[in-house]
DNA sequence: TTTTAATATTATGTTTTTATAATATGTACT
DNA sequence: AGTACATATTATAAAAACATAATATTAAAA
């Protein structure tokens, strides 16, 4: 019987240090924030993080290729959405711990 | 009135991601996560952590200098803490929502 | 079918991280 | 004083992240 809770591995903090890096970079960590709160185009999100059209398009492939959001076209607007649950979960935390829920 | 949930603005996005910046290394983090459980030496983390000594050093110096851990000196050991409330708290939910606590 | 608007891709120069080696400092022990 | 062990500092080369500009794709509208 091992103890109810032991410390994370060497291979849990690695794939968890990798998903965090993601959200290490304030215009990405901006990005997930505003898709918390429901679908915005590529467009919205510029306008909403203030980062160019090609850096927030950057941004949410590689998110999408790490499969954090998803999206749906919609004519020629483009939704992006959270795909992740445990993204959502942790954007959830650290609202409540930083922002003071 | 506001709505009773606003969204995080630039500055707040700005501080949390300087933040997670980090704790997303695997080492950093596993340092971290090994301080949660009490204070260690600089030897023990290198152990846990497998991380040289210089670089375990040199973490610990720099999340000193950003007040998320201190230091306590018995003889030639020196004992590292957490120091920061919000980061021990962003820990725990880490560890809740990716090792299934 | 040309034009316009939204989004994606590619390329590139710059800055930041990261890893590592070498050296220094501080404390205890003999 | 001299040695050994724990920790810190400095330096630097290699790798990764960033910002930005230029161009391409796709879909609607005229």
């Amino acid at each position: 019987m091992s103890n109810v809770k032991s410390l994370p591995d060497k291979e849990q903090c690695e794939s968890v240090a990798h998903t965090l890096k993601i959200l290490a970079h304030p215009q990405r960590l901006m990005i997930l924030c505003q898709l918390t709160d429901g679908p915005k185009t590529v467009g919205e999100l510029e306008e909403l993080c203030g980062a160019s059209q090609s850096a927030v398009s950057q941004f949410l492939q590689r998110m999408k290729s790490e499969g954090l959001v998803n999206c749906e076209r919609n004519s020629q607007y483009i939704y992006y959405n959270i795909a992740d649950k445990d993204i959502q979960k942790v954007i959830q935390s650290l609202y409540k711990i930083y922002c003071g829920a």
